[in-house]
DNA sequence: GATGAATGAGCTTTCATTCAT
DNA sequence: AATGAATGAAAGCTCATTCAT
């Protein structure tokens, strides 16, 4: 038996174990975000996902443990969607970059409604570890905004306004749209809409 | 026995139920909010109320119904302290009773956290009544915002744009400047700061 | 305050007890009649008699309690319907003596249905103090009927056969039959037919 | 790995979990017998059986599912022990084949006591669902004999009498015979005596 | 590696009984 | 004597997790 052989044969395995997580995690997603998280039980993960109760605890250490890392995934992808804003002289317009910004991670989410529907229903107050994540994922994503708004400030784009707060108000317009628009809905929207309507309503407020 | 020792008896009767009452869904309050919903036993809400198992079921169906209960009170509460735009001639200005009814809520939240806890954070995707009456709560908020934008661009103080969109931004600034300041930190936060904040940002939005 | 007086008062209390226990006690009956003795809560029995839980206790020991005192009251009343049999000269005749008594129970039982269903399937199974109640009940049956019998051999109006086994059988065709029609039926019955079946049967058999 | 290894799993999986099954009924069994229906808890049932309690629940839908199966089961047995009356010419004369029924039935209730005092004491007034099918089989049982009693006076057999009367009669005879000796003493009994006593009864009466 | 039968801690709920008023 | 709110032991049942095959 050839070492090749053996690597061979480990990677061939390797592959069949990361395919088997893949769809453990798959099935997961959908039945979380149908049934919610305490409604679903470890009987309908197995179920959903085609396997025997025990292969589940031989791929992650419980229901507690898989929608950690299916929350750690989700929250990943939307972190790579928010990048931070380039004051670089020949850069895009700060704008246009919270344009850009906004526009990824709200077509990442309509891509996968179930995923906002974890993000925005089960993970909230589902204990305090998830609760962390989320405070963290949120902080970073408001202070993200508020960068923008200093640097904005500096360039003279922004006006003079109490950035602490701004950046929280500028976060929640778009975890209600989310909310609103793709998860306490199943019609299709036109994200265009909803995200000129929210630029919009952030930059110039109801007056303008 | 006189009809009046009667009646006597039977209000003192009335009030001793109300107090006990009153007793349970106070230290059911304070433990779901500590301890969050589903990680909240019965055990543990008769325990901080003082009484035996028994006498929590005298009292409330269980542990869903007391929840329940609990919120009908919050959301009416809330719903109490939010009143239509007066539109008259001779009303308050439109801004000055947003101003009003935003001050009216933050305040009646603020004066007791772990209700807003309970409201933003357990009652969150619990189950599926739950969700309707949360959804139906914001759904009103959602159309007073409308209505009162609508009412302002008629008179000419709001400008021309998505006012479906808009309002559920002007939500979701609340929303989140209530779960930030109120819910997500323990720390005495200026209200008045919190407020005028968050009215300019949706007077004028970032550059106004 | 005269003695009399004082004796007086204490005659209407004693009277006036044991109307609350009477009232207690029929409305007992009905209830495990109907519902069957544990479907029936001590709430349904003050229910159904109008007092308070707590007057309950004060004239029974508790739920069992009360059952044995229906049972013992009603035994006494069937064992009072059942004479030994009169073999002096002059006496009436042994089949009539056998007739008479069973007109007398059957008529007693017909007079009270709710009687019949505690005594026939409520009491069975309950509880080995309600189990030996009902066991001496029958074992006295058996032995009036066994001594009859024994009697009538002595006079040659009986024929040869095995008594003890007999005496059973006769017992079993009358709780048969008063199970047959007098509880597992609400329609109104012609005992008198039934009678005479009955005890067509027990002289006689099939063939005769 | 081979169909046929498969099977043979699949097969020995199949049996173990009927073995599993059995052990927990016939637990169930004596338990319900020496105990009695309600004064046993699925603790007892488990303990007894030597399984946890939701191996339990694996296997029976609850306390009442269990007696259900186990009375279903007992009566079915019964049920199979008492076939119709042959008229057929050349079949065994009637007198003989009642004997054999009565033969067949008190031995399958005296193999197993416990059985028995299910059927005529546990049984007995339990829950509506329980009566009914006690009732449906004793009307069966009713209904046997008199199609035998019918059959017998159509050949001449059987004298005239009321034969809806007779046949609960007959019914009752067996029904006390076996509570009396199979139910209410643990003393071996000799069962040809009593069959022979029993039939004699039946066929004869006490004067014959 | 995959399986699924088995486990048992822990849950919600009921209800016979007590006792301060 | 009468009341009924309060009690808490004990019941039935679920389900995340384990482990022998």
């Amino acid at each position: 038996m050839s070492e090749e052989a053996i690597d061979g044969r480990t990677l061939r395995a390797q592959k069949a174990r990361e395919t088997r997580r893949r769809q453990i995690l798959d099935a997961a997603i959908q039945v979380f975000a149908e049934k919610g998280y305490h409604q679903s039980s470890v009987s309908d993960l197995v179920q959903a996902a085609g396997v025997a109760r025990g292969t589940f605890y031989l791929y992650f250490d419980g229901k507690s443990a898989i929608f950690h890392e299916l929350l750690d995934e989700l929250l990943g992808t939307l972190r790579s969607r928010v990048q931070g804003v380039d004051t670089n002289p020949g850069a895009p317009a700060i704008p246009l970059q919270l344009r850009t910004t906004l526009d990824r991670v709200l077509s990442t989410l309509s891509d996968n409604r179930a995923l906002c529907r974890i993000l925005l229903r089960e993970a909230v107050g589902l204990d305090e570890d998830v609760d962390a994540k989320l405070q963290s994922f949120y902080e970073g994503l408001r202070r993200y905004i508020e960068s923008a708004l200093q640097k904005g400030q500096d360039m003279g784009y922004v006006r003079d306004m109490d950035i602490e707060v701004a950046a929280s108000c500028a976060l929640g317009t778009v975890k209600e749209v989310v909310s609103r628009y793709l998860v306490r809905t199943d019609d299709e929207v036109d994200l265009e809409t909803v995200a000129l309507g929210v630029l919009d309503f952030n930059l110039r407020g109801f007056v303008g």
